[in-house]
RNA sequence: GGUCGUGUGGCCGAGUGGCUAGGCAGAGCUCUGCAAAAGCUUCUACAGCGGUUCGAAUCCGUUCACGACCUCCA
């Protein structure tokens, strides 16, 4: 009856079962953003994607160790030398300091990661708090024989690595002969032994600004080796899951898997699991092709392709309604929809708290929802399949209003409800992460006030003075506060 | 060109070869002074064409369409 995790691993490509190589520890890492600029929503649906997973494990009973790094050295826009540094190209648009710019954009990314109820990394180690450990790691490279300096430079010796019976394009499926045959036209490759070979360490030019010493001059290190690096100093040489957008694919997590094999001569991540792109009107949202949706602007409805406001945690459910593995195209109809269905979520889980055994036992009904207990569980395993969990919960929810709307009363024996009742709210609450967002908008100050506000208007409408009644609430409605009466009494919900 | 993926009812979106996914919208109903909100019920689809099978949305082949990656991005 009782499931196992299984993880569809990128590397292996297919679902494997989840074998932790230490537990009950499990060591999470995921990419985190470059913190040169806002981070968009396709950012935010990754992040919330392994919140998730981190939140599921720990569910499981896992004790966690999640390390989310901060990328905020500066690398170039490619491996060629070409390009701007994003954090300097930023701080001359901004005038500031580049180090100012990482500074508020790490607590922008902060405060969006908040916003979406993102539980906090356990560690959250930034690349220039690791240069020392990157050198080092460049230099070991070279002393296995797998990189060679050039220029001040320091690069990856793809073919030195596949001819020790490595595979480099073993996660992304490419072949190395017609990478290079596809780099072989570009220009600017006189440092590099080959074309395929990436930057470990790249000297700096003279008016570069974010740079530190090292064996082989001033310099800066390459963007893939942060994540070697903090990802194995933090959980060791072999960890459990490594996790990231499928953008970083090819070439980062390929760069990722060469240097460890290099530096160790080890594997270093059992599980690679790699989450897709947000869509927007069927492209994927990008920095690059500049059609990305802000966060911000997305909870303000300040965009002009928004027709209102959409709360945070409407983006969570919508995110999570479909596989982390699925593309997602984010419509305005999709967000009016999670909308809604958040609303109806949160309302069973309020019915919840009021609903009573009615001393008798229908078997059948209480063996229905132990199925629907355990079926979240279940679907969960299947690769976290939040979609097939929320449908799930729908169903429980479906369950709760009908026991809502019949006094109240579940026909079921004590143990079973309470078990019913403690899942539905542990996962929607600490799986999913959503949180009752009206919960928070009301105070005791308000609801003092609006309880009185109510007692003048029931007494309005026991007299039949309906003027009164509904000016009262067509005043409310125009602050935003929506009157609903229902059989028993009159209640209220901030919008 | 190479690699990979997708095509499900009005819309979104899960689907392990046979058994109702689910949500939204629509329709009907309940509640109600009216309304709103909420709730209940209902609506049965798998791109085309072949094939395997007792049986296919699910496996195989093929055609068409779409997308991602191959260059910085989650």
């Amino acid at each position: 009856m009782s499931s196992v995790l299984q993880i569809y691993n990128s590397l292996a490509r297919q679902k494997e079962i989840f074998d932790p190589v230490n537990p009950p520890y499990v060591g999470l890492y995921v990419c985190g953003p470059t913190v040169y600029n806002d981070v968009h929503l396709g950012n935010v649906r990754t992040f919330i994607s392994f919140d998730m997973v981190y939140r599921y494990l720990k569910y499981l009973g896992y004790k966690v160790r999640y390390v989310r790094n901060i990328t905020d050295a500066g690398h170039l826009t490619n491996e060629r030398g070409e390009g701007v540094n994003r954090i300097e190209s930023q701080s001359q648009l901004e005038k500031l300091e580049p180090m100012e710019i990482v500074q508020k954009y790490t607590v922008g990314f902060h405060d969006v990661c908040r916003l979406f109820n993102l539980h906090r990394p356990t560690i959250e180690p930034t690349a220039t708090g690791h240069i020392i450990e990157q050198i080092e790691m460049a230099k070991q490279l070279i002393n296995n024989g797998y990189a060679y300096e050039s220029n001040g430079s320091v690069y990856f010796d793809v073919n030195a690595y596949n001819s020790h019976n490595h595979n480099y394009g073993k996660l992304s499926g490419r072949n190395t002969e017609e990478l290079i045959a596809g780099y072989r036209d570009l220009d600017g490759q006189d440092e590099k032994r080959n074309a395929i070979d990436f930057a470990l360490w790249k000297k700096a030019s003279p008016e570069h600004i974010m740079r530190w010493p090292s064996p082989w001059g001033e310099g800066f290190p390459g963007w893939h080796l942060e994540c070697s690096v903090m990802s194995t100093k933090y959980l060791g040489t072999t960890f459990d899951i490594h996790g990231g957008g499928m953008d970083l694919k090819f070439p980062h997590h390929e760069c990722e898997i060469a240097q460890n094999i290099g530096a160790t001569g080890t594997e270093p991540v059992k599980y690679w699991m790699h989450t897709n792109m947000l869509n927007f009107n069927g492209q994927k949202m990008s920095k690059s092709l500049g059609n990305s949706i802000l966060p911000l602007e997305l909870i303000t409805g300040n965009h002009p392709l928004l027709d209102k406001a959409y709360s945070p945690m409407t983006v969570r459910l919508l995110f999570l309604q479909s596989h982390y593995s699925s593309e997602l195209d984010i419509t305005l109809k999709g967000l009016q929809d999670a909308e809604k269905g958040l609303r109806r979520l949160l309302n069973a889980a309020q019915y919840l708290d009021g609903l009573c055994l009615s001393g008798e036992t229908n078997t059948t009904t209480d063996d229905e929802l132990n199925q629907l207990a355990d079926k979240c569980k279940e679907v969960m395993d299947d690769d976290f399949n939040t979609a097939k969990l929320i449908a799930t919960l729908y169903e429980m929810a479906s369950r709760i209003n009908i026991f809502h709307n019949d006094n109240k009363k579940c026909p079921v024996s004590e143990p079973t409800f309470t078990r019913f009742r403690d899942i539905f709210k542990a996962f929607l609450f600490e799986v999913l992460g959503i949180v009752n967002e009206n919960e928070a908008t009301s105070t005791d100050t308000l609801d003092k006030v609006m309880n009185l506000v109510i007692d003048i208007r029931k007494t309005a409408r026991e007299n039949k003075d309906w003027p009164t009644s509904d000016k009262i609430r067509d005043a409310l409605k125009d602050a935003k506060i929506i009157l609903k009466d229902n059989k028993d009494g009159t209640s209220y919900e901030v919008e």
